[in-house]
DNA sequence: ATGCAACTCCGGAGTATCAC
DNA sequence: GTGATACTCCGGAGTTGCAT
C-alpha cells in the first residue's frame, strides 16, 4: 500500500469519524479521498478489510457502545446521535453486530457472561488451532479468540474461546465454512501501560473430512485502519484496567 | 486507475408486541 | 402511557465483476 492510499483512506477515516450523525454517502467519502467511488470503494477494501459503507456502519455501532457504556442518555438519542433515523433499524443492527440489545448491552455493561455462538452451518469434527504470537510486552492477559464470516468481530462467532495468555488456542466441532481467526487482547501492559492488541489470520476453510486446521496469530496494537470490535466481549481485563482501553 | 452495469443488501418507515 | 425491541417491505445506495 503506497503513501496516497494510505493518505486517502485514513482522511476517509477521519471524515467518518468526524461525520458519525450525519448522512455520508460512498461519493462524499471518496471525494475526501480524491479518488473516484468506484476506485475509492476498493483500495478502501484492501486497506481496512471491510467496505467502506461497513467500515462507517461499524464506526457508528462502536460509538452507541460509547454512549450507552457512559452515558445516561435514552436509546432513541443515542440511535439520532450516531446517525440512524429509525431507533428500529438502529435497535435490529446494534443487536445483530453486538449480540445484545443496546438496553442489555448497558444493563451488562457491556460484558456478557457468555457469548452465544453461530448456528445454522453444518457442525463438523474439525478443530481450529493455532499459536498467539505477543509483541514484546510486560505482562499478558487473557485472549479472546473467535471465527467470524468476515474480518471484523461483529454477531456471533461460529466458535470462540477466552485463553490465558500463554501462547496457544484450540476451538473444537467448528461448522464447515470459510471462518477468519480474530484474537483480541486488552489485559496486556507494556512500559507505558495497558495495551489493545488483535490479530486476525486466515481465512480457514473448515471441511467434513479434514479434523485438524492450524491457523497462528499474531497480536499487535491496534491500528487506525482496523475496524472496531463490536461484539460484546467476556471479561478480559482485570478491574483496575477494564475500561482503560480504547476498544 | 477508472468507468459501467447488474446485482446485493442496508436502512427507513410503519406496525405489533412486550416490559415496566 | 412510554420506551424498547422485533419484524416486514421497499427503494436506493453501495458493491462487485468485467471492460477499457
Amino acid at each position: 500500500m503506497d503513501d496516497i492510499v494510505r493518505q486517502a483512506v485514513a482522511r476517509a477515516i477521519e471524515t467518518m469519524q468526524g461525520n458519525l450523525g450525519e448522512r455520508l454517502t460512498i461519493d462524499d467519502l471518496a471525494r475526501a479521498a480524491m479518488f473516484s467511488k468506484f476506485h475509492f470503494t476498493r483500495i478502501f477494501l484492501r486497506a481496512t478489510g471491510l467496505s467502506p459503507g461497513r467500515f462507517l456502519s461499524a464506526l457508528r455501532v462502536a460509538e452507541a457502545k460509547r454512549l450507552l457504556a457512559t452515558t445516561a442518555t435514552s436509546v432513541a438519542d443515542i440511535s439520532h446521535q450516531v446517525g440512524y433515523n429509525s431507533v428500529g433499524t438502529f435497535s435490529a443492527r446494534f443487536s445483530g453486530s453486538v449480540g445484545l440489545s443496546p438496553t442489555g448491552y448497558r444493563q451488562h455493561c457491556g460484558l456478557p457472561d457468555r457469548l452465544p455462538e453461530r448456528t445454522g452451518q453444518p457442525e463438523s469434527a474439525a478443530g481450529v488451532r493455532g499459536r498467539l504470537w505477543f509483541p514484546p510486552v510486560l505482562q499478558r492477559g487473557p485472549v479472546f479468540v473467535g471465527l467470524f464470516p468476515a474480518r471484523i468481530a461483529e454477531g456471533a462467532p461460529a466458535r470462540y474461546a477466552v485463553v490465558p495468555g500463554d501462547g496457544h488456542y484450540a476451538l473444537t466441532s467448528v461448522p464447515v465454512g470459510s471462518w477468519y481467526v480474530i484474537a483480541c487482547a486488552y489485559g496486556v501492559f507494556d512500559d507505558r501501560g495497558p495495551r489493545a492488541l488483535t490479530g486476525l489470520s486466515g481465512p480457514v476453510t473448515v471441511h467434513r473430512e479434514v479434523t485438524a486446521h492450524l491457523a497462528d496469530v499474531r497480536l499487535r496494537p491496534r491500528h487506525r485502519f482496523d475496524p472496531p470490535v463490536l461484539l460484546a466481549l467476556p471479561e478480559l481485563w482485570p478491574a483496575p484496567a477494564r475500561r482503560a482501553v480504547a476498544v
